[in-house]
DNA sequence: CCCTAACTGGACCATTATAGGATTGATTAA
DNA sequence: TTAATCAATCCTATAATGGTCCAGTTAGGG
């Protein structure tokens, strides 16, 4: 429906624990699950992806888990949308040309293309350590 | 797969065709749908909620066919797909936050909605005008 | 009157995506 | 060695997408 699924959603909010987390080890998939909510075996999957674009790293056996591979501020949201909704672009008929026989003259399709550009310049804009400051800081009174 | 599905695209081509033959009538759909390449049978169905929307008019009858109900410079692409795609937003959770229990308390929540303003600020900005240039005018030497 | 074309509504279909479940295997800290 | 934990693969249910195919109705031009 959406070319934000719950796979971006999910995992922008797996990746958020993780920063609030901080440096403290490995954090295991079911903690995090049922923290955020979302199914563990389906997250499972999401964290694959993550893995394979050097997102996140894992450890395996008991303590193992998953922790940032980089500083939140380094991973921008588009990276992760990219990452997880598997594909680069909000329309196959701007990246892919070839997919249209009408595109060398399609009026509209400079339309789509501008589109394109506000979410990629927007998205890009927007990196997990910005969404993830931290929550209800201790402010004493 | 993507937010801008055929009925959006289609949709704004129709439009366009009928914007660049200008006040000459009503145009049938069948000489639409072939000049767009689009599959007459299923162009019959964009059309309908774009009539409800007062963006075309109708004319039945033999000469009957379609035309534009408004100047093409005031109909918004925006309108166009949020007519076409029936929904008003991306994302669910940023219409609609009773939908996720979470919403309230969502880090991830700024960014899909601030997602939501570009694109809704980016659709708002180009009209059917703006894409219906003529095509190939005559450039006298 | 007849032909054209829009309108209405629905049933149907094939393909793909989405969201999730389940199971088994490989690793590793303690 | 064992419990914890990632890793990989297969399975399923539901919905959306992009159509097709009627069958009948209304309205207007010639």
């Amino acid at each position: 429906m959406s070319f934000i699924s719950t796979r971006s959603r999910y995992g922008l909010r797996f990746l958020i624990d993780l920063a609030q987390r901080g440096a403290l080890g490995p954090i295991d998939l079911g903690s995090i699950a049922e923290r955020q909510g979302i199914p563990e075996t389906y997250l499972a999957k999401l964290v694959v992806p993550l893995r394979n674009a050097g997102i996140i790293r894992s450890a395996r056996g008991a303590k193992g888990g998953y922790e940032l591979a980089r500083s939140p501020a380094e991973v921008a949201v588009l990276e992760v949308v990219e990452v997880l909704e598997g594909r680069s672009s909000l329309l196959e008929c701007t990246d892919r040309p070839e997919l249209c026989a009408r595109s060398a003259d399609c009026p509209t399709l400079p339309v789509w293309t501008g589109l394109e550009t506000v979410v990629h310049d927007y998205l890009a804009s927007v990196s997990v350590g910005d969404v993830a400051a931290p929550r209800a800081p201790d402010y004493s009174i």
